[in-house]
RNA sequence: CGGGAUGUGGCUCAGCUUGGUAGAGCGCAGCGUUCGGGACGCUGAGGCCCGGGGUUCGAAUCCCCGCAUCCCGACCA
């Protein structure tokens, strides 16, 4: 491709629309333009970026088994009905209505629409098990969407159903499409981690989300330092293990603490460290009172609290709830004497004692209290968030915390779908059964800002080899000068002749200039050719990634252009076998 | 949906406090000089100053009402 020829509409200046670096450098490499809030034209190297994603992602769909289909943008809303969601999903479903007045939206995803087709077509186990996937275009009308591609209401999705008539085959297929994940992401040459993550109410480690690492990220991700053990920061586990103490030799006593009622303040008071304190931790679980406590350094986890309380609803209590129930004002609530109708604590104050709480009363605090001799405690669970202090919950190793996009989501459904839109098959005795489902997205559009967001300097983008819109950049330094003219004709000939997707820099522009885009739009190889160089016999490269810049004598062109290519694949774990390009 | 901010040539912004002929830099067109990290000079084109009401002799500027966009919170690929 010919620059002076393509549409490349780069910016100087940072746009003022854009807040996230990935978000500035799509719209100053001109890769997108928005064209209303969340939703963006894809320009030339924009596209030619997500059709090298979307590449990828089908080639190793194909390979664990995929099979390639596009279902409609525009679904019926009786389907929605029928699943449950017209009304569940709320307003992020773009709803409109037809001439006739039949209601209609636009498809943030196609649960619906799968498990319509499938119900109709697959009648028996001898067509299960099947795995159709899509890549297209949804819509969701986000609250706000933000970060440019991170967060659109208009986005490029692929979408993966898997139907099994079991659930074994139903967890091989699950298998099946985490291995074809990992590979998915290991051969776009990003740095990521497939991580446990809160599966709800199905239970079990049959969710996982696949993270691109980038300080920018919106998730944290708890690591271990030695197993490949990874989990979202809400979900990672907490192991807490011990021997079980005396009851504290002193009876607990109520002591005057006017005023204080933050950790520090009573930790200041007592003259301990807040780890010898106990937080009481009021909350209004579907209506009903219940108190979580925790150490007074720790931080309780709220997600983890409402699937042990299994509840719908969990807020934390106002200050007219914590004074009805603690009959104290906001600060000096304590589990003993408590009337809530739970009582759960987290797993490590079950093996200490001597703790400082609050005394349920205005002013007062309690110390020397030993939970199982002084409160009714209804359990001991996992109610914190993991720190880098903790344990690994799978070994021996440390936990470390990074940053995370998250650009895959695999979870198992089960037979949500299948039940309530009736996709059964026959089994071998002719029994009807409830066909068991899987699904599997990857955001390809938000990859390419994940990409960005992993890979870029101050100068702009450094593309991985299997995203990048063109794996080389050729300068002319004047291409005015016929001799160069003539060198960068035939270097440019040669590259594509070798399969390489090069872009020819041959506007009439100041080195400078050329330097400046070329560094932007993020290409792993520049191609530097001046009239110096060719007086010289040599050409110039530049490699993105580190900055890096040789001279290589022109007769070893194609020696040279195959090493430098490796070296760039390998940079991000990649070989010449992985043939994707 | 709550909180905050911003809307002025294609882009980045000044002007608004204190009302009086709409500005700069970049970009764009032409000419010349330049040519290894976003050059310089000259000339030029390009504006319903977000929209609608008001106040005023006069509004980009003051007041009211909308709309849009961005940022912070709860949701998600």
């Amino acid at each position: 491709m010919r620059w002076s020829r393509y549409f490349i509409p780069t910016l100087k200046e940072e746009p003022a629309e854009a807040e996230v670096i990935s978000h500035k450098l799509l719209l100053r490499a001109g890769m997108i333009r928005k064209l209303t809030s969340g939703i963006y034209t894809y320009l030339p190297t924009g596209w030619k970026a997500l059709q090298k994603i979307s590449a990828i992602v089908r080639q190793e769909m194909n390979r664990f088994h995929g099979i390639e289909l596009l279902m409609p943008a525009v679904q019926p809303g009786d389907l929605w009905m029928e699943s449950n969601r017209w009304d569940a999903y709320g307003k992020e479903l773009l709803r409109f209505k037809d001439r006739h007045g039949r209601d209609y939206c636009i498809g943030p995803t196609h649960e619906e629409v799968i498990t319509d087709l499938i119900r109709r077509e697959i009648k028996s186990y001898r067509n299960l098990p099947l795995n159709l996937y899509q890549i297209q275009t949804k819509f969701r009308d986000e609250i706000r969407p933000r970060f440019g591609l991170m967060r659109c209401r208009e986005f490029i999705m692929k979408d993966a159903y898997s139907f099994d008539m079991d659930d074994p085959g139903a967890s091989r297929s699950y298998e099946g499409m985490r291995q074809a994940y990992v590979s998915i992401f290991e051969k776009l040459g990003l740095r990521f981690r497939a991580v446990e993550a809160d599966s709800g109410a199905i239970g079990g480690s049959f969710s996982h989300e696949f993270m691109v690492l980038a300080e920018t990220g919106e998730d944290t991700i708890a690591t271990c330092t030695d197993c490949d053990y990874a989990a979202n920061l809400e979900k990672a586990e907490v192991t807490c293990q011990g021997p079980d103490c005396d009851e504290c030799s002193m009876p607990a006593e109520r002591v005057s603490t006017p005023g204080l009622h933050t950790v520090e303040e009573i930790a200041g008071f007592f003259n301990v460290s807040p780890d010898r304190i106990i937080k009481t931790m009021l909350y209004n679980a579907d209506g009903k009172p219940v108190a979580a406590l925790i150490r007074g350094d720790r931080e309780l986890n709220e997600i983890k609290l409402k699937n042990i309380l299994d509840v719908q609803t969990l807020t934390m209590a106002t200050k007219e709830e914590v004074e009805k129930w603690s009959k104290a004002r906001v600060g000096f609530a304590g589990p003993v004497g408590l009337k809530v109708s739970r009582i759960v604590a987290d797993l490590e104050l079950q093996f200490d004692t001597d703790w400082v709480t609050g005394a349920n009363e205005t002013d007062f605090h309690l110390r020397h209290v030993d939970l199982r001799r002084d409160a009714q405690i209804s359990g001991y669970f996992d109610l914190r968030t993991i720190t880098e202090q903790d344990p690994c919950p799978r070994c021996e190793g440390n936990i470390y915390l990074t940053k995370g996009i998250e650009v895959g989501h695999i979870f198992k459904l089960g037979t949500k779908y299948s039940q309530a839109m009736k996709a059964t098959y026959l089994d071998e005795n002719g029994r009807e059964k409830l066909i068991i489902m899987g699904c599997y997205g990857i955001g390809v559009s938000r990859i390419l800002a994940a990409c960005i967001e992993q890979n870029h300097d101050q100068n702009g983008i450094i593309f991985t080899p299997a995203i990048t819109p063109f794996e080389m950049v050729v300068i002319a330094l004047n291409i005015k000068d016929d001799l160069v003219r003539e060198k960068v004709e035939k270097i440019y000939e040669h590259l594509k002749g070798l399969g390489i997707d090069v872009l020819l820099d041959d506007r009439d522009e100041r080195p400078g200039f050329k330097f400046k885009d070329a560094d932007l739009i993020g290409s792993p190889v520049q191609i530097i050719v001046g009239a110096k160089g060719i007086k010289n016999g040599v050409f110039e490269v530049k490699i993105r990634h580190s900055g890096e810049r040789m001279e290589i004598p022109m007769e070893y062109f194609s020696t040279q252009i195959a090493r430098i290519r490796n070296e760039v694949l390998v940079h991000y774990g990649l070989s010449k076998n992985n043939n994707y390009l």
